[in-house]
RNA sequence: GUGGAUAUAGUUCAGUUGGUUAGAGCGCCAGAUUGUGGCUCUGGAGGUCGUGGGUUCGAGUCCCACUAUCCACCCCA
């Protein structure tokens, strides 16, 4: 227990640690360039934001979030998502009042209570971004547009872009009462599942998995026929944006997110060879949850992309991010005054920049050289007396085996130069 | 929360119908004459066989529980 990390979270190891780097030195390149700017929130807020803000229907709410009360009785959640805790900040420190719309990105850990699998953990990493203030369809498009471009930039294009729009509060009241007709016939025969669905959210019942259900559910009217004009033309817009991008994607009726604040455009990007748990984002525009958390009565739009999902895909076709360089120069020493010597010198040249390896575990001068080697040391030197009296080093080219006499001063320009 | 599979060196795995000191490849360390890596060869270190019980003269092997991992469902990133 004492040496196991705790049930569904992993450690990055330096061996996986450079391949989190590069995905995250992305996104923040993308995002800048897309004029998203970073906002960093807690890694725990007062529950009741989440009961607010996720939804109380949900099954994150109702069964996944690691809730606890803190020494002075208040009651605790680590994030299980970032959009609520965005929004809260936006509130709290009024960033509606500057220049619209605020536009948003985090890359960080959330915390579901889940039975860990493939592509599912309970501390997983999510980079999400919101545009907060903008009703137009255009900030969807510019919203899916970032997770087009980072996953196109990683060399990933063979994932599907998949839209909806789950109406508003108005014309979902109407839809979901003509779909509840619809199954009403039928309710006895859908799976138990179906039946609490029926009640809670019956859009929920056109994804079930269960065959008889999908039979029932077959010919079931569509939201997408249900839309008031508002959210037909806002859907409509979403699409003539996402053409002239040239993205494909394709209209998913069933689409139903699992956080109650959806409205209008909800999307999913789906990769189909990394098992079940295949989406690898998610998101949508919520209307309503900058006023129901206790802003003023702003829409926002935003997205989740999972990180270790996406790096599950990113192996699963093959696609390689690229190794960190190796040194750039390995000091070997022989002799006791040289150890001390090179210590300094190495201290130097790592001071004006350069990638410097030195052996700390008194090896003998041969394992020294094996011990660059596996560094991937681009040169070598060999400094004892001889050298150090001299002034002169033989530079090796570790690649070829070359060697090169030059000063000990030389060192620094030489290996810059190339 | 439900169902199924699995658990042996750092790692990937082998281990006969239960039978003495549990093996291999890779990795790690050291040598192959004196101050030079990669290839090769030789040698070495490293395991209370997930944990705890039980059956047995005897358990890595059989049984039970627990824990963890993997897979699927639920749900989600």
């Amino acid at each position: 227990m004492l040496t196991k990390a705790p049930r569904g979270t992993k450690d990055v190891l330096p061996s996986e640690s450079y391949k989190w780097q590069y995905i995250e030195g992305l996104i923040r390149e993308i995002c800048d360039v897309y004029g998203f700017k970073e906002i960093r929130t807690p890694g725990f807020e007062h529950t009741e934001l989440f009961l607010r803000g996720v939804g109380e229907s949900t099954d994150i709410v109702r069964k996944e979030m690691y809730t606890f009360t803190d020494k002075g009785g208040r009651s605790i959640t680590l994030k299980p998502e970032g959009t609520s805790p965005a929004v809260r900040a936006f509130i709290e420190h009024n960033l509606y009042a500057e220049t619209q719309p605020t536009k948003l990105y985090y890359i960080t850990p959330v915390y579901r209570y889940e039975r860990p699998q493939s592509g599912r953990l309970r501390e997983h990493h999510q980079f999400g971004v919101e545009i907060f203030g903008a009703k137009s369809a255009s900030a969807d498009a510019e919203v899916i547009s970032v997770a087009m471009t980072l996953l196109k930039k990683l060399g990933l294009n063979n994932l599907e872009l998949r839209i909806n729009s789950v109406g508003c509060p108005v014309c979902r009241k109407n839809y979901n009462k003509v779909l509840k007709e619809f199954l009403k016939n039928n309710l006895e025969y859908l799976c138990d599942d179906c039946k609490v669905r029926y009640e809670i959210n019956p859009l929920r019942v056109l994804d079930c998995k269960v065959e008889s259900c999908q039979r029932i559910t077959k010919d079931a009217p569509l939201i997408t026929d249900y839309l008031c004009d508002d959210c037909k033309s806002h859907f409509e817009e979403l699409q003539k944006y996402l053409d002239i991008m040239g993205y494909d994607y394709i209209i998913d009726p069933r689409i139903v997110r699992g956080l109650d604040y959806y409205t209008k455009t909800a999307f999913e990007i789906i990769s189909k060879d990394i098992g079940a748990q295949g989406t690898v984002c998610g998101g949508g525009r919520y209307d309503g949850l900058i006023e129901e958390c206790g802003g003023p009565s702003m829409p926002g739009v935003g997205f989740g992309m999972g990180l270790e999902r996406l790096l599950i895909t990113l192996e699963q076709n093959g696609i390689e991010i690229p190794k960190p360089e190796g040194v750039d120069l390995f000091i070997a020493y022989v002799g006791e005054e040289a150890k001390l010597f090179t210590f300094a010198l190495a201290n130097k040249l790592r001071f004006n920049g350069l990638k410097v390896e030195r052996d700390n575990m008194d090896r003998s001068l041969k394992a020294q050289m094996k011990y660059a080697n596996k560094l991937n040391a681009k040169f070598a030197i060999v400094i004892g007396e001889e050298e150090m009296k001299e002034n002169k080093v033989k530079l090796k080219d570790m690649s070829v085996g070359s060697e090169v006499e030059i000063s000990i001063d030389e060192i620094e320009q030489r290996i810059k130069n190339i």
